[in-house]
DNA sequence: GTCTATACTTCGATAGAC
DNA sequence: GTCTATCGAAGTATAGAC
């Protein structure tokens, strides 16, 4: 689909055969089995929090028996790992895409705003309060989520592609994150006040900045 | 301690005796015995999360019996319930303190990256995914919040008191709160990337937004 | 790889003695 | 107001048949 590496695999803390340290037994990978269980966890911490996730009633959900949740994942805690792991991974695939598109800032700012993603995030930042793994693995994400934008910020302002008003990218970047991740959050629970100020004035800015690249089209690279 | 209109018992939607509909029996709103089991509830999510609160764990932890649980609060949900409403009042309760301070732009963003306020609220977040009574309690909250900010920020320009660069008081409300809030909630995981280059961009707003008020002091009010 | 059966723990909630 | 005792449900995790 894409050629970015940005998939699974590449990261840099796990053993070759993808399996935490601690877990005794694991099936393959690839198992559709597997991918079932990952798909009920997920909806069961959409729909009803991460208390929700059970081995009983994820294997209920995925129509599959509750022994091979241990079979596969060990403890539960590794389910809910490849839980987040999955989808950061979709996240920074899509970023990846987003930075390359005509209009990066604003489809950096759709994706911030994202309300899945979000929603799924408030749940691993609540587990990340009592699970180590989960808080090392939200700053790993974090981190390369942030310096992505960041270096593609810069190199637009550098090549006068966008015009961020003298603000740094660093913050840029940041600003977007938050804002975005702010407004889904405030939405989910039923408040929107002064909402649709900010998405207007988020609205003028990114037309703003991206104004600019209309009047410095890039040249061909040279080389 | 402050005569501000913010201390619990206003609440419109609550009944004349605090007590939630449904709950079949409750012990009076200023026992100590209550009140160490809020205390327990909160030190619990703080530390744990949401999941770690039920009532043996809070029970143990305030060195009290577990059948008291039920009868001062029924089910668990209004325990949870407790907790929220006690640290939104003392949020709001300080909220109030700091937009009458000498500096309100800098108390309101000193409130706006507390960090224990914030790691309460994720924890309320992720609980109000499948909690609709937390839900509609954050949303009453947050309206609060964001339109005392929105209503003194508004008078603080008008006034000529601060300077927000043609920014929107409304989008200053909310920009302050999901900052602040964003930087503390990565904090915690162990991200902060970027975070010391947003710290001085907000300190120097803040200090050009406050700089204002030394060329325009308020003349006393009239009449 | 998939399933059954099971051991053990902890949970929410209630009844009732004191 | 506080405590003991208890019910039934649901949880994690394992052993082992197929």
């Amino acid at each position: 689909m894409n050629s970015d590496n940005v998939e699974a695999g590449n990261r840099p803390e796990s053993p070759p055969d993808g399996a935490p340290a601690g877990s005794h037994r694991r099936g393959p990978e690839d198992s559709a089995t597997r991918a079932m269980l990952v798909d009920a966890a997920e909806q069961l911490m959409l729909e009803e929090g991460y208390a929700a996730v059970t081995t009983r009633r994820v294997a209920t959900l995925a129509g599959i028996n509750p022994g091979l949740v241990y079979y596969y994942f060990g403890p539960l805690d590794n389910l809910l790992l490849a839980v987040f792991r999955r989808g950061a991974d979709q996240i920074l695939a899509r970023q990846s895409r987003a930075v390359n598109s005509p209009e990066p800032l604003r489809a950096m700012w759709e994706l911030a705003s994202d309300s899945r993603g979000t929603a799924l995030l408030v749940e691993f930042m609540a587990l990340a309060n009592h699970r180590k793994a989960i808080r090392t693995e939200i700053a790993n994400y974090s981190t390369r989520f942030h310096e992505t934008e960041r270096d593609v910020l810069s190199r637009l302002v550098e090549d006068e592609q966008v015009d961020l008003g003298g603000v740094p990218p660093s913050v840029v970047a940041l600003l977007m994150a938050s804002i975005g991740r702010f407004l889904v959050m405030e939405s989910a629970v039923g408040c929107t006040t002064s909402h649709a100020d900010m998405w207007a004035y988020i609205e003028d800015r990114l037309r703003r900045a991206e104004a600019q690249r209309a009047e410095h089209p890039l040249p061909a690279e040279p080389g």
